[in-house]
DNA sequence: ATGCGGACCTGTTAGC
DNA sequence: TGCTAACAGGTCCGCA
């Protein structure tokens, strides 16, 4: 569900709530995320105050004194903040109870999501040690991505979509990107010239921070941490339209299934 | 090293 | 109407 936008969107949403507040405990009611939950990070998160909200990629990072807790939303994760006397519903894996009488809570069907603590450098943790820059930071640009792809056969679309190359880039926004960009999905990475990868690094910041600005995309169940959808998927050219007309040349929008996953695109405005 | 497919889960929808 | 299969916004891992 959550791409680059959705998951800031909700470090935005729950930022202020959190940031200077006490966690009292965390209420654990299903450990069984994609990794289970540590049994450590009851005793160790408790009692502590929340020093901010981070994103990296699509983690969220909330600095404690003590040491950082690392939240994913998977596939069909999201988090709320909620007064602590709602009652939890189904798939509400886990709360992080404040002293301010709100809490955070979790909901994740799929369980896709994790809950982990890391008491060391966090940015060292394996599952972030390898990740490939920001798409809305610094040092992505067109040069970098060309650079990368010297030599690379693979599809541009899961080449954009690998973490170690760019982060933040899932199945919506890259069939997005391509289109702006004018590129086709299967083309190999290594055949897209310097002068259509500066284009596609441009594309990929201008649609996240697009989708961004909407507050995310809502194809079916995602929702910001006051629990209201995003409002990008009308302003979605491609994807999930499939046999509907492009919004540049009027033909029929096609979809493909590359790496198991859904794309969409123009056959005649993307080459 | 690279690229691909399977795996992890549940819920919803398309198709027979 | 009811059953089954396919698919869903992520990403790690193991294999060729």
């Amino acid at each position: 569900m959550p791409e680059l936008p959705e998951v800031e969107t909700t470090r935005r949403g729950i930022e202020p709530f959190l940031t200077g507040n006490t966690i009292v405990r965390a209420d654990i009611r299903e450990r069984r995320l994609r990794w289970p939950i540590p049994t450590a990070l009851d005793r160790e998160i408790r009692g502590r105050s929340v020093g901010g909200v981070r994103r990296r990629a699509k983690y969220l990072l909330l600095d404690t004194d003590a040491g950082t807790a690392i939240l994913h939303l998977g596939m069909s994760g999201s988090l709320r903040i909620l007064d602590a006397a709602q009652q939890p519903q189904k798939h509400d894996h886990y709360d992080l109870v404040l002293d301010s009488g709100r809490l955070l809570r979790f909901n994740d069907p799929r369980r896709f999501g994790c809950l982990l603590w890391e008491q060391g450098n966090v940015d060292r943790h394996p599952l972030l040690a390898t990740l490939g820059p920001e798409p809305l930071g610094r040092d992505f640009d067109g040069d970098y991505l060309y650079q990368r792809a010297r030599g690379r056969k693979i599809a541009i679309k899961a080449f954009i979509m690998d973490a170690k190359i760019v982060v933040g880039v899932g199945n919506i926004y890259a069939s997005e990107a391509l289109f702006r960009a004018g590129i086709h999905p299967l083309r190999a990475a290594g055949r897209v010239s310097l002068t259509r990868m500066i284009a596609l690094a441009s594309a990929i910041r201008s649609v996240l921070e697009d989708a961004l600005r909407q507050g995310g995309t809502t194809i079916r169940d995602f929702v910001g941490s006051d629990g209201l959808p995003g409002y990008f998927a009308q302003d979605l050219a491609v994807y999930d339209r499939d046999g509907e007309p492009c919004t540049q040349c009027g033909a029929a929008i096609r979809s493909v299934v590359t790496g198991q996953r859904s794309t969409y695109y123009c056959l005649r405005c993307q080459k």
